[in-house]
DNA sequence: TTCCAAACCTGACAATTGTCATAGAATCCC
DNA sequence: GGGATTCTATGACAATTGTCAGGTTTGGAA
């Protein structure tokens, strides 16, 4: 049942396409797959990794711990996404803790194949290097949208990010179900409040939910409130 | 008095220390001197960049304007480090705009030479890659510190930071003075807002200030107030 | 099923922060 | 040097957001 990475479709959507046939051989032969179970930790902020994962299935939540005790989540990591990667090149122990917020299946490389790579194939080194710039535009968007936009803003923002990214079940609801907890700690506020202005946001029929399942009703009014309306 | 990058200092803090002779002659002929007065621009959100710009002296403040007006600071340069690099890589037009925030010294390097040396060179690709890990790692940093600190503790940390990164003068005061606006921008508050902490700071006898100028009296209570007390 | 723990929700209140208005200080430019 | 402009500063107030203190609902385990 272990797969090989030449015939990953997965490593289409990542820097792993720019390895040549050997190397990926030599990572396909290095590499664990493991399953994570909703709620489980892929490694925590702090810890020394000694690769890379690459994420064939569910969702993984990158978050830091902040010195008041809150969690702040940094990035949402779907199929494709390789995670480790900034910790295991810049030769540090990681900053961000991975935790499932679905069940998931990843490919667990040891650095070695990485690192290896990283100095023989500066087509591999390139790519990576794209994706990281990629991150680096994302998180320079988060810091401006963080500071600069109302909690209701960043609310109505994350909603559309969850639709646009993950997608809809077939009622209409958000594919990817977070707790409210989880919420706040994308938005970056406290739970109450995110709460709060969910409750609000469904009085004024911009989404309904169901239990934890919240779908979007009016789109453009809430892009609207992205805005500033 | 245009002097050769072989011989320049400012090339050891920066990855252009992985290249080989060769290419840094081809970025030494090419490259082009530039000095920047306080206030102007080195490139602006939104523009295609033909190359880099490689510090050599000043400081400039890289900002991105939100859509409520107000531009949100999201990193400070100084010399030796390279801007531009994110969207010569990525192809795309810059998220950010870059200006002095002191007289400036930079040398302008066509993208030619970068990427030439990106596609051949893994050393160099593997060493901008490292600066770019550390990039993102600072950026995540600030997210967190943005979402989870008061504007108090964002401001007292961010005098800690001037302090750390770019010294003192003679007399005591921060060696780069930045503009009460400036200091709003990097913390993400209303100027007033940072004016009145500032005034507080001083009535508490944290910092002293003389114009714009500001000293910081009483480190270990910033400190403090940093991490919540 | 029943119970327990966790998650969700709401109200009341306080603290923080932003906005607007205004005034003095510094700076720039002719 | 004088006038205009920008920057700094402060007060008053409103809006936003966080905190605390309860509730209710939900989901899973015994």
């Amino acid at each position: 049942m272990e797969s090989r990475c030449e015939n990953c479709i997965i490593r289409q959507f990542n820097s792993l396409r720019a390895m040549s046939k050997e190397e990926l051989k030599h990572v396909s032969d290095s590499k664990i797959t493991k399953t994570v179970k909703k709620g489980e930790a892929l490694f925590e902020e702090g810890d020394k990794l000694n690769g890379v994962y690459c994420v064939r299935n569910g969702i993984s939540k990158l978050s830091k711990l902040s010195s008041n005790g809150k969690d702040q989540i940094v990035k949402l990591a779907t199929k494709g996404e390789v995670l480790g990667q900034r910790s295991v090149i810049a030769e540090e122990s990681t900053n961000l803790s991975a935790i499932a917020v679905q069940d998931m299946e990843v490919c667990f490389i040891p650095k070695e194949s990485i690192t290896n790579t990283l100095q023989k194939n500066p087509n591999f080194t390139l790519e990576v290097l794209r994706h990281m710039a990629h991150d680096l535009k994302e998180a320079d968007d988060v810091i401006v949208n963080i500071s600069q936009k109302t909690v209701k803003q960043r609310i109505a923002e994350a909603f559309l990010y969850l639709k646009n990214n993950f997608g809809e079940d077939e009622q209409g609801f958000l594919a990817l179900t977070l707790s409210r907890e989880d919420i706040s700690n994308v938005v970056g506020t406290a739970t109450e409040s995110a709460i709060r202005i969910i409750s609000e946001f469904k009085k004024k029929g911009l989404i309904h939910t169901s239990g934890k399942k919240i779908g979007i009703k009016d789109e453009r009014k809430l892009m609207e409130m992205v805005d500033g309306f």
